[in-house]
RNA sequence: UCCCCGAUAGCUCAGCGGUAGAGCAUCCGGCUGUUAACCGGAGGGUCGUAGGUUCGAAUCCUACUCGGGGAGCCA
């Protein structure tokens, strides 16, 4: 019967055939142990020399770490095996012998991993990320589908700057310039505006020499963008979501959690509501806690940090300056040196996972804003148009995954949140 | 762009002015319950590159290259 790690556990005391490659081996004379992984999970698998005869036994103890094989015995409840399950080898067939592999079970340095990312991926830990990864995104999906949401793909190559201050990468497009997107929320409003609620979900790209452990040139956005909705609404809806991911890890992912050593007693606090700061409020939390910062400076990452360690849950900071945010953004109706805006800071120093905010919709207050900030009105016609034909407030925001997945999984740094990273001046592989 | 740190065996590191070292990996041998198994043995090096100081440089100095951490900027 042929099956994978994963569903072993029903077929004790059945003969099986798992297909997989050798993680691991320990031997003692005249028993052997081979740790085999297939993806789904590892297994120790025990070759005894008086049971499969000198032959297979020599066979066996000659395999190399990381040679794929075929493995058939039968499966044993076991005690002694970390993962509860053991198999009795009965036979093995070498598919590939791999030599040298590079990557051993002893301690790397990160330059030596990243260069080995493609072998690197194959380690229990990378694999619950990768895992965990692949969760968040289902449960991405399957939130705002359930919401009414409506999945659109924005365009990765862009005409020009969705935003006015961070560097893109350029290409051609063949005669004309073209960027790498940024973000895809300009696109999203539009598709609003068709669908109602919408969300995209894809790559963006920052050319910014930002070299921390939350940055990455090459990092995937989430981009739910709703028509009709304001900024109580928008706030309502990202703690909800947030906290939907948090709780679906928990429950489907329980094994990965544990292989990263994740105290799962902090993310199960993650539920509605979370709380809310105003960004006059923080500013005077900060300056009572001894920070040096005025009201109309940005926050800086210890910042940040000094704030949302106060939580238990991620915290909004709201109604931020106007002229320390981007150009699209709508005013405080009261308070028109304020905008509609909030960003989320996750606990335990993560950062900023969520940037958000309501929309101008108005036509003559957009095109003023176009106006102060220099942009380029020919090339914007069409979000311009937006604001003329049948116009609505309207709010959304972007949620970084590899930041939420770094937090989620407790990671030390954004790049083992991607299977690729792409990273200040590394490109390979 | 700025600040700090690093580069020695395939990997992780020690050595910091006087003959190049350890653990792991690899190969050989031993062990019937190992858990990054363990025990014994063997092979393995232009000490990142280029200059300089010195009787003598892996070691001290300068520049460069590559990388790491952080700041700014951002998600």
């Amino acid at each position: 019967m042929r099956t994978s790690i994963g569903q072993i556990g029903s077929f004790v005391g059945e003969t099986v055939t798992l297909e997989g490659w050798l993680y691991n081996k320990r031997s003692s004379g005249k028993i052997l142990f081979l740790q085999v992984r297939d993806g789904t999970g590892l297994i120790q698998c025990v070759v005894v020399r008086n049971e499969v005869g000198d032959e297979l036994f020599e066979r066996c103890r000659r395999l190399t770490q990381e040679s794929s094989i075929v493995v058939s015995g039968v499966v044993r409840r076991d005690e002694r095996s970390q993962s509860g399950y053991e198999l009795s080898v009965t036979d093995v067939t070498l598919v590939q012998e791999s030599a040298d592999y590079p990557i051993t079970l002893k301690e790397h340095g990160v330059d030596f991993l990243l260069d080995h990312r493609h072998l690197w991926i194959r380690t229990p830990r990378q694999r619950a990320i990768l895992k965990i990864r692949s969760e968040v995104e289902r449960a991405i999906s399957e939130f705002l589908h359930e919401q009414g949401f409506t999945r659109v793909d924005p365009p990765i190559l862009t005409p020009s700057s969705c935003e006015d201050t961070t560097e893109l990468f350029h290409t051609q497009y063949f005669d004309e310039e073209a960027y790498l997107t940024q973000s895809g929320q300009m696109y999203c409003e539009a598709a609003a505006m068709a669908l109602g609620k919408v969300y995209s979900m894809g790559p963006t790209f920052r050319a910014e020499k930002s070299k921390t452990r939350r940055h990455l040139i090459e990092f995937w956005m989430v981009e739910p963008e709703m028509a009709f909705y304001q900024h109580e609404d928008n706030l309502a809806l990202q703690e909800q979501f947030v906290s939907h991911i948090v709780q679906h890890v928990l429950e489907h992912c329980p094994h990965e959690l544990e292989v990263l050593g994740r105290d799962t007693s902090k993310l199960s606090q993650v539920r509605p509501p979370f709380p809310r700061l105003t960004y006059d409020e923080a500013i005077r939390w900060l300056q009572d806690h001894g920070h040096d910062i005025q009201w109309g400076d940005d926050f800086g990452a210890p910042h940040e940090t000094a704030l949302a360690s106060q939580y238990d849950r991620p915290v909004f900071i709201e109604r931020y300056p106007t002229q320390i945010k981007a150009f699209y953004m709508q005013p405080d109706p009261q308070r028109p040196e304020v905008v509609l805006c909030d960003d989320l800071l996750a606990p335990e120093g993560y950062g900023e996972i969520i940037g958000g905010s309501e929309r101008i919709h108005d036509y003559d207050l957009l095109q003023q804003r176009f106006e102060e900030h220099d942009l380029p009105l020919d090339g914007y016609g069409w979000y311009l148009d937006l604001r003329r034909y049948g116009s609505v407030p309207h709010a959304g925001f972007g949620l970084g995954l590899e930041r939420t997945i770094a937090w989620i999984c407790g990671l030390e740094h954004v790049r083992e949140a991607i299977p690729f990273p792409r990273l200040l001046y590394r490109l390979y592989p």
